[in-house]
DNA sequence: GATCATAGTCGTCTGCCTGACGATAAACAC
DNA sequence: GTGTTTATCGTCAGGCAGACGACTATGATC
């Protein structure tokens, strides 16, 4: 097989990424409004071209900044704020994915802090925090009753992708303290659990899970009222990044 | 962000691929001599262009029949004889991975059982199994003691991951009946994990854990005394492909 | 201020799973 | 027959998770 670098076939190389949070009890991503053909006035997930000198990361950290303001994690960096999570999900390259060109998309996951505000380039109407439930309810109904429609391109499957891939990797990660602020407290670490995984869970049982599980979270001494009932402890994210063992997903 | 898709930066997109198997107790990846620049005489993992009708996985398929002669697995079709597993690991695409220009690689995992003879190809010195605890050893010794080269490229990286991947994933999915002939005996299975993980394995309580677990294994009846000693049941994959509970790796 | 609702935290109990390991079974080599 | 090898069954103790009772500390309401 000689290897002919000029006769390779021409491809376009993008980065999309899957950016979760959760907002309102309910595990949300951002999604952009399309203004162009094709799939002008859809809904579709944020991304874009990969540069001639940049990295894969690269690009999809610059495309996290540039739609949400947020600045990626470096991951050899371990306790770290302000920043969100961010990793390879999969790569997506159906040559009918596009039906301008020749597409592969290398699609990220990005997991983030309930943000104040979507200010994703400035333009209102052009970006927002949809429920996953509703993006990938085919055909379906949104809470307001409006029909929605699918995301544009295979968006659709890449979210699902990514959803899935954020829920099992809270199970044997600490992954979930990049959905909370800085500091948080049991109860709202259990509620990203509940949103993400779309359960109830009991607050007794994992509160000792968490808080003996070695390395998971750091009590900083402060406390807060902010979700009303007794005062809580207030923690940091630690160290320890795998949780062994797991949390476990409750089956059916 | 206006979209001009005359102005994409161009690249070339191929696909590499892991191809992992357990042979002699050890866990093998199938790597091929480089005839030409860079790297030329070094040894790299198998993989070439993306055609451009082809799907990424298709590709990765191609490959993997040209170099092995395996055809992958549907995932669709449960238990298939005579196949391999076959999986997107990760892409890579660091502006100067490949220095005669831009390359993005979409690198597959392919885990296969033990096969005759490594047959790519037909030239004899251009392809092998060699084991990964020799091809990662950086700057190392082999097992005969001559001093190993680097994989060329990335492909290091890329192996680490593909072989971290299967190591993490048959704890928690059926995937090592991948490495195993249609028919196999608990014995069998224990030695793909020890030869993955690298560990030894209590029988007693490797066999009680496999046996246990609905609808792992599925016992044909027969039994064999290849391996020595007391004959042994013979098992085909059952149709689960997520273990529920966990095989756990030991710690350490 | 008493009462209530809400949320957080500590304990108990039971069942399941795992790791350590003894014992037996069925083949082959000599 | 004896020894070696591998397979398979059993036992026991420790750890962890699910179910759930009890108590604590706030703010809201009367």
């Amino acid at each position: 097989m000689p290897y002919d670098p000029s006769a390779y076939p021409p491809f376009a190389v993008t980065v999309d990424l899957v950016v979760l949070t959760v907002r309102r009890h309910a595990l949300c991503a951002l999604t952009v409004r399309r203004g162009e053909q094709p799939f002008q006035g859809r809904w579709a997930l944020p991304g874009g071209f990969v540069r001639a000198d940049e990295d894969l990361a690269q690009a999809a950290a610059r495309e996290l900044s540039e739609e949400t303001g947020l600045t990626a994690h470096d991951p050899s960096v371990p306790a770290q704020d302000n920043g969100a999570h961010l990793e390879q999900l999969a790569t997506y390259g159906d040559p009918k994915r596009d039906p301008r060109m020749r597409v592969v998309s290398v699609a990220h996951l990005a997991l983030a802090p309930d943000l104040p505000a979507p200010r994703p380039g400035g333009d209102a109407n052009s970006a927002r925090w949809a429920p996953v439930e509703e993006l990938l309810a085919q055909g379906g109904y949104g809470r307001d009753g409006e029909p929605v429609a699918p995301l544009a391109f295979d968006h659709a499957q890449i979210l699902a992708d990514g959803v899935e891939r954020a829920r099992s990797k809270i199970e044997y990660s600490s992954l979930a303290t990049a959905f909370c602020p800085p500091e948080f407290t049991v109860g709202e670490l259990r509620r990203v659990y509940e949103a993400v995984w779309g359960v109830a869970l009991d607050p007794r049982n994992f509160h000792r899970k968490v808080t003996g599980t070695p390395g998971f979270l750091v009590p900083t001494g402060g406390t807060t009222t902010r979700q009303g009932g007794r005062p809580a402890q207030l923690f940091r994210a630690g160290g320890a990044t795998l949780l062994n063992p797991p949390m476990l997903r409750p089956e059916v």
